[in-house]
RNA sequence: GGAGGAGUGGCCGAGCGGUCGAAGGCAACGGACUUGAAAUCCGUCGUGCCCUCACGGGUACCGUGGGUUCGAAUCCCACCUCCUCCGCCA
C-alpha cells in the first residue's frame, strides 16, 4: 500500500501511473475505456473516499476531547463537600452518557469509511520506476547470455527436433501426471527416479548460492495468515485469485516464500545496523493458476505445485539502497542460469505486467527449445515501502545527534534463486541428446551421482 | 486433546476503575569530568493519525476484537500467542 499522503499531495501522479499500468481500481473505471479519463475519475474518486473519513475522523476526535473533559470534570467533583456532589454530578453523568452514543454512532461510521478507503486505496499499485517500458507487455530487453543449441547441426532430424521436456520426461519415466490428476487433480503431478534427485539438487545448489551471497538460509511454512498475504499486496480473496485458501480458517497455501520470508518480520523496528538483511527461503509454491486453462498447459510449466527457493531482501530506504540490491539480486540470478548452463534473456518487465507490488521488476527468460521461444524462469521485484507499510516493518535510521531519528519503512526485495519445476522444463529441453538421454548439468552431479539419464 | 499460568515502551519490569503514555532498571543518545577510555554525575529518550507554514495543539495505542462504566492498562467475554503439567505422536 502507498502512503495515503501521496494521494492528497499529488493526485496528478497516481492517476498517471494507474494509466501506465492498466489497473482498474473500480469496477465501472477500467483501462479499457479510450484515454485516460477513467484514471483521473478513478483518483477524484479515491480522494472523495479520503475526504469523508477524514471529516468523520475529526468529528469523532472532537466528541472524545468533549468526553475528556467531562471525565475530567467528575474527578473535581470528588473533592466537593459530599452534599455538593450528588447534584453537581448528575448532569455530567447525562452529558457522558449522550457523548458515549454519539462516539461509538461516529466510530462505527469512521470505521466504516476508513474500510472503504483503504479496501480502495490497497488496490493502488506501487509507483513505477522511470526507466520501465510504458506498455502493456511490451518488456525491454536488457541483455542475453549464452546461446541456443544448434539441434539440426548435432543430428537431430527434421522431423524429429529437439523434443519438449513433457515427452522427454515420460519416455525417460520421471514424471507422473496421470497419477497427479488422479490423487489431486488437472497440474498435479508426481516426480519420479532421476527428476527427484534433479529437483533436490536444484534446491541444494540454488541454497548453497544463497548462502555464499550472505543469505541467511530457511524453510518457511507453506501457509500463511491472510493478513499477511495482503501485507504483501496478495489478494487472496476474490474472483480471479491465484491462491488457495484453507477452509473455516484464515490460511491460505503460499504461492511463494516471498510471503512468508517477508511476513517473518511483520510489526517490527530494526535497527540500522542489521540492514541489509539478507534471507533466503526454501518452500512449496501453491497456485490455482484460475484463468490460465488452456495456457501452456502442458507439463511442468504451469502446475499448482512446486518448489522453490527465493530470495529476500530488506534495506534502508536511503539513496539507491534497494536498486543496488535489486541488481545484485539479478546478478545471483543469473549465475545461477550461467552455472546451469542454460542460454537466457533478461526483461526489464513493462508497466502494464509488473502487480500491484513492484517498482520495478527484473525476468530471466530461459531458452526452452522445446517451445523454440524463451519462458520465464525467474523474476526480482524491487517494491520499495510498498510492501512494508502494511506489514509494518521499519528500521531506525541514524539520528544525527541530538534526537533519535523516526523509524522508517524498509525496502522489501524479492527473487527467485530457483523454481525447480521451470528450471526441470529448461535442464531437460536444453540437455537432451539424439539418443533419448539427457546430460545433468555439471554442477548438480554431485548430488544426481550421475552425469547423464537414459537413455532408457 | 485436557488442566493451569502469562502477554505493558528497543529489552527487563511495576501498575488501587479517574492524578497513567504509563514508576523503576538496562540499553541508546547528548553533555560534564578524563590526556584517552572505563567508572561516575546531569540531561534526552515510544508509535500512529488529525489540525498548523511553523511553535504547538488534539486524539489514539498497555497481545487482538468486543462489552460494562460518566470514565478501563486495571472489571467481563471471545480469540491469538507464549509458558508449565498430563495425554498422544512423526
Amino acid at each position: 500500500m502507498l502512503d495515503i499522503k501521496l494521494l492528497r499531495e499529488s493526485p496528478a501522479e497516481i492517476a498517471t501511473n494507474l494509466a501506465a499500468r492498466h489497473v482498474r481500481i473500480f469496477d465501472d473505471l477500467g483501462s479499457d475505456e479510450a484515454g485516460d479519463g477513467w484514471a483521473q475519475a478513478t483518483v477524484e474518486r479515491l480522494v472523495g473516499l479520503d475526504h469523508a473519513y477524514l471529516e468523520l475522523l475529526r468529528e469523532q476526535e472532537d466528541v472524545r476531547r468533549q468526553q475528556n473533559e467531562t471525565s475530567a470534570a467528575m474527578k473535581k467533583v470528588g473533592k466537593l463537600p459530599k452534599a455538593e456532589q450528588q447534584a453537581a454530578r448528575a448532569p455530567l453523568v447525562e452529558a457522558g452518557r449522550r457523548l458515549r452514543d454519539r462516539e461509538h454512532e461516529l466510530a462505527e461510521l469512521a470505521q466504516a469509511a476508513l474500510t472503504a478507503r483503504d479496501e480502495a486505496w490497497g488496490r493502488v499499485p506501487n509507483l513505477t520506476h522511470p526507466e520501465v517500458p510504458r506498455s502493456h507487455d511490451q518488456h525491454r530487453e536488457l541483455h542475453r547470455w549464452g546461446t541456443p543449441r544448434d539441434f539440426a547441426a548435432e543430428g537431430f532430424t527434421a522431423e524429429q527436433g529437439p523434443r519438449d521436456h513433457l515427452t522427454i520426461a515420460e519416455s525417460l519415466d520421471l514424471v507422473d501426471f496421470a497419477s497427479g490428476a488422479k490423487v489431486a487433480g488437472q497440474k498435479f503431478y508426481y516426480l519420479k527416479n532421476e527428476a527427484v534427485l534433479l529437483d533436490l539438487a536444484l534446491q541444494h545448489f540454488a541454497l548453497g548460492v544463497a548462502r555464499k551471497h550472505g543469505f541467511t538460509l530457511h524453510t518457511t511454512p507453506d501457509l500463511a495468515r491472510e493478513e499477511i498475504l495482503q501485507g504483501l499486496g496478495f489478494n487472496p480473496r476474490g474472483e480471479s485469485t491465484q491462491v488457495y485458501s484453507v477452509e473455516n480458517s484464515d490460511l491460505c497455501l503460499v504461492g511463494t516464500a516471498e510471503i512468508t520470508l517477508g511476513g517473518m518480520l511483520a510489526d517490527t523496528i530494526l535497527e540500522i545496523d542489521r540492514l541489509p538483511l539478507l534471507v533466503a527461503g526454501l518452500s512449496h509454491c501453491f497456485r490455482t493458476e484460475a484463468g490460465s486453462a488452456g495456457q501452456e498447459s502442458r507439463g511442468l510449466y504451469r502446475v499448482h505445485q512446486f518448489t522453490k527457493v527465493e530470495l529476500f531482501a530488506f534495506t534502508a530506504a536511503e539513496g539507491d539502497e534497494s536498486a543496488a540490491m535489486h541488481q545484485r539480486m539479478l546478478a545471483i540470478e543469473e549465475e545461477i542460469f550461467q552455472a546451469l548452463g542454460l542460454p537466457y534473456v533478461v526483461l526489464d518487465i513493462a508497466s502494464g505486467d509488473l502487480g500491484g507490488p513492484a517498482y520495478r521488476k527484473f525476468d530471466i527468460e530461459a531458452w526452452m527449445p522445446g517451445r523454440g521461444d524463451f519462458g520465464e524462469v525467474t523474476s526480482t521485484s524491487n517494491c520499495l515501502d510498498y510492501q512494508a507499510r502494511r506489514l509494518k516493518i521499519r528500521y531506525r535510521p541514524d539520528g544525527d545527534g541530538k534526537k533519535k531519528a523516526k523509524p522508517k519503512y524498509v525496502h522489501m526485495l524479492n527473487g527467485t534463486a530457483v523454481a525447480t519445476s521451470r528450471a526441470l522444463v529448461a535442464i531437460l529441453e536444453n540437455y537432451q541428446q539424439a539418443d533419448g538421454s539427457v546430460l545433468v548439468p555439471e554442477v548438480l552431479r554431485p548430488w544426481v551421482g550421475c552425469d547423464r539419464i537414459g537413455p532408457r
